[in-house]
DNA sequence: ATCGTTTACGCAAACGGTTGCGCAATGCCG
DNA sequence: CGGCATTGCGCAACCGTTTGCGTAAACGAT
């Protein structure tokens, strides 16, 4: 790799020059910067953004932490962080995290040695440690999907509480008594608030929680179809719950498998409702009913806080809080309705 | 932030010493070390990567450059990349290319002047201009899954003719003899090699292609579900395929969904053949039958070449060729085979 | 006491850029 | 023809590390 002097010397000017003229940081006649971007050509220079960062504590590079990139719902917010971060020029660090403190912590390790100029947060374990391992942290931060009080971050958050409750409500609407729930990992904010947003909206109509219909699972497919089953197996024919919420998409559509297998029609025997709205939900079999988070918006506005910050590193904090919205598809239908 | 210099006076030693303890690079006296790391500790310090990579000409740093992370398919790859730079200790620079030319030689630019110590490059796009841009850059590259001669690159290939013909070759002894055919964007070689194998088994069977039965779409939901439906349309009753192969499971998916829509049984009026056997392949409604690419394990493979190379630069170039296989769930039944 | 070894560390030059300061050359005016 | 303003560019310090070369201090041997 050939550097600026270099390039300097073949165009018999100083490194000074070719730097101003690299930048147009200040006036090159017009026959020298020729001179000089002649040079640039034939050596093929490409400066160096170490250096260049070295002197402007830059680096045009984030991080972006995140406990499992190829889970669809986390996959679509990545997009939203990638695509508004490269329209800003700036690249970004992938750190999949698995959730796991040892792992979170090099991480940010490493993206403070590299001097990276935020960091976005995406987590669902459980995490005093988390915590101190960002506090620990000097680069401005942004925390989606997470409240963490006590820690100087911009937050966007999605209201998952209201969004069970859409979900809920919906099913109410179409007839149905006997909801069951498919919860995911109780240890999570998040899940546990989708959780409220369905009972919320039970207590509401004046039914009561039925623990039989409850059962935890952890977001995956598997998961879903193994609480399905359990669901099945814990309610005698009569007693089996006419409709489920299922607390992600992923989970809903393990329900699916394990409904049909059992020999259930949705939704006329059986209403499913998921939440997320990945892409595949509208062409699962039948399309999944949901609940629409806006994944690359939040992900757009994760990325478009950070970079706001690191432009000022001053303001005020934000917290943005983004509203779900109900998608009604062919997986939730009327309570009684007949096979399709 | 603290430099070594402050960690330096701190300790009231020079910042050679600081830079050997740090390192463990010569010895120093256990009261030195001490004193040094207690101001280490006491300043914070965090020893800067790019005055490192300054000097050392390595960043711990990898590229990837890949159509659109969010794509399940992509998705795994990615998790099998980053998972290997993790433990070998170096970072990920995600690169969304959508195949854009543009985007492609931005982000080539962006990485070089990073100094990245090498490139991953997963692609579908057609590419005179991505070759150009690829032939520009000076680091290690590895590219996956794309015939690229005339580059001094590193290969990682799916047989993907294999895998087209394995699932062809399934239907076929299930007693399919009309076969429909979902494919790729024929720009895409892996999309034509696809096509290849499923051509390859008919014609070992004895059967002729009949054009009615092809359809190609975009490896999308929305495209296998668009593709399903003009196949159905253009095939009247009882020339309709009794079975089908669709060149991914996205497709596949939106396939099931257009002939359940149709009021097909899958299996029982339709059988369908996914590719690529993504994780939600084994919870689909019915469980889809797939052809299984080693995703995780590319990825892995694909890092790993790339660690080797940027070790040791001169060795001599690799290709690394990945055999496809069967599963069978139940999307894919014998021929006439009751409704289940 | 002298001298060679060994031990433990410091000096300063690089790495590849950016940028404040200053200087030579030119043009213009009186 | 001298003086001043303007134009165009070079000098060199600095960013935070690493590392080859050197050296002072301490020690043992003679």
């Amino acid at each position: 790799m050939s550097t600026i002097k270099d390039v300097a010397l073949h165009a018999q000017v100083s490194v000074a020059t070719v730097s101003h003229v690299v930048n147009d940081t200040r006036f090159v006649s017009e026959a020298t910067r020729l001179r000089v971007q002649q040079a640039i050509k034939e050596l093929r220079y490409v400066p160096s953004a170490l250096a260049r960062s070295l002197k402007s504590n830059r680096t045009h590079t984030v991080g972006m932490m995140i406990p499992n990139s190829s889970n669809p719902y986390f996959a679509e917010i990545i997009r939203g962080i990638e695509d508004t971060c490269y329209g800003a020029g700036f690249n970004v660090i992938l750190c999949n995290s698995d959730d796991d403190p040892l792992k979170q912590s090099t991480y940010v390790r490493l993206l403070s040695e590299k001097q990276v100029d935020g960091l976005i947060v995406l987590s669902s374990g459980s995490d005093v440690e988390l915590l101190d391992t960002l506090r620990a942290a000097t680069m401005p931060q942004v925390v989606v999907d997470r409240e963490i009080d006590d820690l100087a971050a911009d937050l966007v958050e999605v209201n998952h509480e209201a969004g069970g409750y859409l979900a809920t409500q919906h099913l109410l609407a179409l007839g149905h008594r006997r909801i069951g729930c498919i919860a995911g990992p109780q240890t999570l904010s998040s899940a546990r608030q989708r959780v409220q947003g369905y009972q919320r909206a039970l207590r509401e109509a004046g039914l009561a929680l039925d623990d039989a219909l409850f059962q935890c699972a952890d977001f995956t497919s598997a998961g879903g179809h193994a609480a399905m089953s359990a669901l099945l197996a814990a309610n005698a024919a009569g007693q089996r719950p006419s409709a489920v919420f299922a607390s992600n998409d992923l989970m809903a559509i393990g329900a699916i498998c394990a409904a049909a297998a059992a020999g259930l029609r949705i939704p006329g025997d059986l209403s499913v409702m998921g939440f997320d709205d990945i892409a595949l939900a509208a062409f699962s079999n039948p399309p999944l009913s949901s609940i629409v988070q806006p994944k690359h918006q939040t992900g757009e506005l994760a990325a478009t806080l950070l970079l706001q910050r690191i432009a000022q590193p001053d303001r005020p904090l934000q917290r943005e809080i983004l509203q779900p919205a109900l998608v009604v598809r062919q997986s939730t239908g009327p309570l009684g309705g007949a096979a399709r």
